[in-house]
DNA sequence: CCCTTTATTTGCAAAATGCAAGTATTTGTT
DNA sequence: AACAAATACTTGCATTTTGCAAATAAAGGG
């Protein structure tokens, strides 16, 4: 119980590697960061630049660079905003709902074959110790607090 | 229950911005892959550079560079290894351990108070819970299998 | 109609990345 | 002992990623 660090370092590592290795879909080669991007867009509904930027707290200047590589690789489209022509809304192409559908498979794969060797209960247990997580450190004020 | 990928990207995202924000101590800029670096040298007993660059899952060419970043900024030493003198033995320097130790106390504090939301149930839930995650992400075939 | 704020893009320079190739050393084979 | 193969680590690129500063463009508020 003591060594909660350990614990938590041993997860984002494996969870970092997890993220790393499930970015080859088809042709398609995606960075970490991009694979964020299109599953943050899946997620949100019609979501301007800044917002999706934010909600991964990617800086900005990157984050619109990044975009400008997935629109080139038709995975993502920008829609210029009508109510206001500053803003761009964002939404996948439908290779980009492809793409972004292989990686969750992928993901959702791995996530089985980790749970498969939990039981039933365990496994009951620990996703809802993760929602509860989530929730905590939703509720954190001490870093990254906006973020939804 | 069904909505475990979401689960996990949430908890990823938030997970990324702890490292993320908790690698500048003093006046020593650190970045996340350094951080992790300090950590795993701290945390391994005597480990050579190849072992600690396979823990972490990095490119060994990145990793030697990064480690030659860390011996410049005074953090991390470099020692032949007499048995094998292809090898060299990685230690943190004084103010290796003691920047180690900061960024510890900075994540545990954090880590306290995201658990500080929750009763003492619900804390050992869900540290249990991680712990049994760990065990069972190490006991996976479909990526990343070695790292301990 | 200015002034401030917000959304997004570009210039630049620094840092990180990884493959291919190099050096040095060890180990195994005959 | 000699030599080929394997291992640990470093260096040379060339590419990608990053973020700060500054620019552009549009909106909103007196």
């Amino acid at each position: 119980m003591e060594n909660v660090r350990e614990l938590f370092h041993t997860m984002t590592k494996r969870l970092g590697l997890l993220d790393r290795n499930c970015c080859t879909v088809g042709g398609v080669e995606l960075s970490l960061v991009q694979s964020h991007i299109l599953y943050e867009i899946d997620r949100m509904n019609e979501p301007s630049m800044q917002q999706v930027a934010d909600a991964l707290a990617i800086d900005i200047t990157t984050f619109s660079r990044q975009i400008q590589t997935l629109v080139k690789m038709n995975l993502v489209k920008k829609t210029p905003y009508s109510q206001d022509r500053r803003v761009y809304i964002l939404s996948l192409t439908p290779e980009g709902k492809y793409v972004t559908a292989k990686i969750d498979a992928e993901v959702n794969e791995y996530l089985g074959e980790v749970f498969s060797h939990m039981s039933e209960f365990e496994r009951e247990t620990v996703l809802r110790s993760i929602q509860l997580l989530n929730e905590c450190m939703a509720k954190s004020t001490v870093c990254c607090k906006p973020l939804f």
